[in-house]
DNA sequence: CTAGGGTTAG
């Protein structure tokens, strides 16, 4: 990335390093020829953007009448509906539509459904548009039970639902991850619904394959959708790119890219945007130079997400200071940076170590009004947890409800997690029942946690009983869960349970992990059960599930320790061809074992890479 | 007046 950073490129966009570079790493500028251009055009476009045409300011003047609701917060919006509901004769529906709407654009959902309860009791007359706009806003409450009734209101009030209702509703499913769902609607509403799909009913359910991680079937959506006549346009491949992109398969992402601009479709900064985040993510800094540039020689500018992910990407890398120089350069081009983009710099900080730096951070969104969220809080957290300042840690989390931020299952499960570390269980599951009485549902990994947290600190009949609890309470339990416990249960010495536990995974239907049958074999080689130990590691491979580094250590430490030299040998030479290497606790064992002359000095050369 | 895509944390 400093290449990056550094490079002057010929080719309009680069960042170049400051001759005046500061103690704490270099600050960046725009000042190199090639940068002024498109620096310019870029402020030009902006100053297109805000002079709107004044013609077609005009013709709003001449078209719309002067009452038109204009308002940017819930109160005024309030007002203006107040003295509508009392102008005679009433407005017309459509007035009230624009209310709701533009109250649902400001995200102010229940307070579109109050409205509109009360547009009932004075008897305005529901249409087809107010009904979508009450379907939208329960699907953004997460009330889809809400949204689904108000679709039989169509009928009763003689509308018909279009294909927005449906779009709605699918996008309510998706929402909720329900796919499954959102797709069955689609069949629905084209087999026996009049409405036909369109480029919106696809890309929603095209998000949601996405969503699911299912790539394959989100591109044969997209195909499908050519097939019958339904042209795929930007959203479309960029939510696919996008895609892709998260499961770093860029070079899918990038031949998508191609296909959409052979066929004319013109991407805009938010397909740049993912693409960059993509090759980000590879450590492919030069190609996101390369990306940068294109997009600026195509006069597409980035803006605060395409920078958010240039920090986020650098302080991934442990670049603080260069991703708080790309945080400068987005000052000095006017843009703002987000709460988002300063919770990665902030998490950049955390990563370091550097809790001064990261509170800074912190400060300065306070400082800046109301920028802090509880992302922001779950961010410094777990950056105090990390360095083991739990008071710290504790303090932001009770400071939470004075800034009107609501701990999630994240900050909570940071905190366990943190009190766990510190043997302190006693507070881990004070803080555990509190978040139950607070209204977070525990997830997964809370009880993953906790489990953990009962097993290292000597509790494993505690966990034994949480997770029959657990199960009793049809969790669906995981295989990360069941790995804590079978670790716990050979660390307590509790071989037979641990084994039984094991053997029964299957008849869960659950896959032992890497990590599983790691547990499984470190026990067996510590309880000298190398033959078991053994068989279990063909037995993974032979599921498909490789050994790791690890799992060789393990088995080659269980081992010498079992005086199996030979089998230690075999597995030395297996691990280095599969192209692990042994840990320094191996090469210490390797190497006693060497001057007691149990092993072949020939493994020696084996050992060197490592 | 109503529907779809991009950035962050355990």
């Amino acid at each position: 990335m400093l290449k990056m950073m550094r490079k002057t490129s010929s080719s309009g966009y680069s960042y170049c390093s400051s001759s005046s570079s500061s103690r704490r790493g270099m600050s960046y500028c725009l000042h190199s020829t090639t940068l002024v251009v498109p620096v310019h055009n870029y402020m030009a476009s902006l100053h297109s953007q805000s002079s709107k045409p004044i013609k077609s300011q005009l013709g709003k003047l001449v078209r719309d009448p002067p009452s038109k609701p204009k308002f940017t917060t819930l109160e005024d919006a309030l007002k203006v509906f107040d003295e509508m509901l009392h102008r005679r004769p009433l407005p017309s529906v459509v007035r009230f539509n624009q209310i709701l709407g533009q109250l649902a654009k400001l995200k102010q959902y229940s307070a579109v459904i109050t409205l509109n309860k009360q547009m009932v009791l004075i008897g305005i007359a529901h249409s087809a548009c107010t009904l979508n706009i009450i379907i939208n806003c329960y699907c953004r409450l997460n009330q889809m039970g809400f949204s689904l009734s108000v679709l039989g209101h169509f009928f009763k009030l003689g509308l018909k639902p279009d294909t927005r209702t449906f779009n709605t509703l699918i996008n309510g499913f998706v929402l909720e991850n329900r796919v499954a769902e959102a797709t069955g609607l689609f069949s629905k509403m084209v087999e026996e619904g009049h409405c036909l799909p369109n480029v919106i009913t696809f890309s929603t359910l095209i998000k949601g394959l996405c969503m699911k991680g299912n790539n394959s079937a989100a591109i044969q959506f997209l195909r499908k959708m050519e097939k019958r006549g339904c042209e795929a346009d930007v959203v479309v491949y960029s939510t696919i790119i996008d895609s892709l992109c998260k499961d770093t398969l860029v070079v899918d992402a990038l031949n998508l890219f191609s296909e959409m601009i052979n066929r004319g479709i013109a991407p805009n900064v938010i397909t740049y945007t993912s693409l960059i985040d993509g090759v980000c993510r590879l450590g492919q800094w030069k190609e996101a130079t390369r990306i940068l540039d294109e997009m600026v020689s195509n006069n597409i500018f980035p803006n605060v997400f395409t920078f958010s992910v240039l920090v986020d990407a650098l302080c991934k890398e442990g670049m603080v200071v260069e991703a708080q120089s790309v945080v400068q350069m987005m000052i000095q081009r006017d843009i703002e940076p987000g709460t988002i983009t300063y919770n990665s710099l902030m998490d950049g900080y955390c990563l370091r170590g550097e809790m001064d730096e990261a509170r800074k951070v912190f400060d300065l969104m306070v400082r800046k009004g109301s920028m802090v969220d509880s992302r922001s809080c779950n961010v410094l957290i777990n950056g105090y947890c990390k360095q083991k300042k739990i008071g710290e840690a504790e303090k932001i989390f009770q400071e939470m409800p004075r800034r009107e931020l609501v701990p999630d299952t994240i900050t909570y499960n940071t905190l366990v997690d943190s009190f766990c570390k510190a043997g302190r269980i006693r507070d881990a599951q004070r803080l555990f029942s509190k978040m139950q009485e607070c209204g977070q549902l525990p997830n997964i990994r809370t009880y993953t946690i906790l489990l953990h947290g009962l097993c290292s600190n000597q509790q494993l009949s505690t966990a034994i009983e949480l997770l029959r609890e657990m199960e009793a309470n049809k969790l669906e339990l995981d295989i990360v869960v069941y790995t804590v416990v079978i670790e716990g249960l050979w660390k307590a010495g509790n071989i037979e349970s641990a084994r039984e536990l094991f053997y029964g995974l299957s008849t869960k239907q659950l896959q032992p992990s890497v990590r599983t049958y790691t547990v499984m074999i470190d026990g067996l080689c510590k309880g000298g059960l190398i033959v078991e130990a053994e068989k279990l590691i063909r037995e993974m491979k032979e599921k498909g599930c490789s050994p790791d580094g690890c799992t060789y250590n393990i088995m080659i430490r269980g081992c010498i320790d079992n005086n199996e030299m030979s089998r230690a040998m075999g597995l030395i030479q297996q691990m280095v061809e599969r192209g692990f290497s042994a840990d320094a606790s191996t090469v210490e064992l390797i190497v006693d074992s060497l001057s007691q002359d149990r092993v072949d000095p020939a493994l020696l050369p084996l050992l060197k890479n490592s």
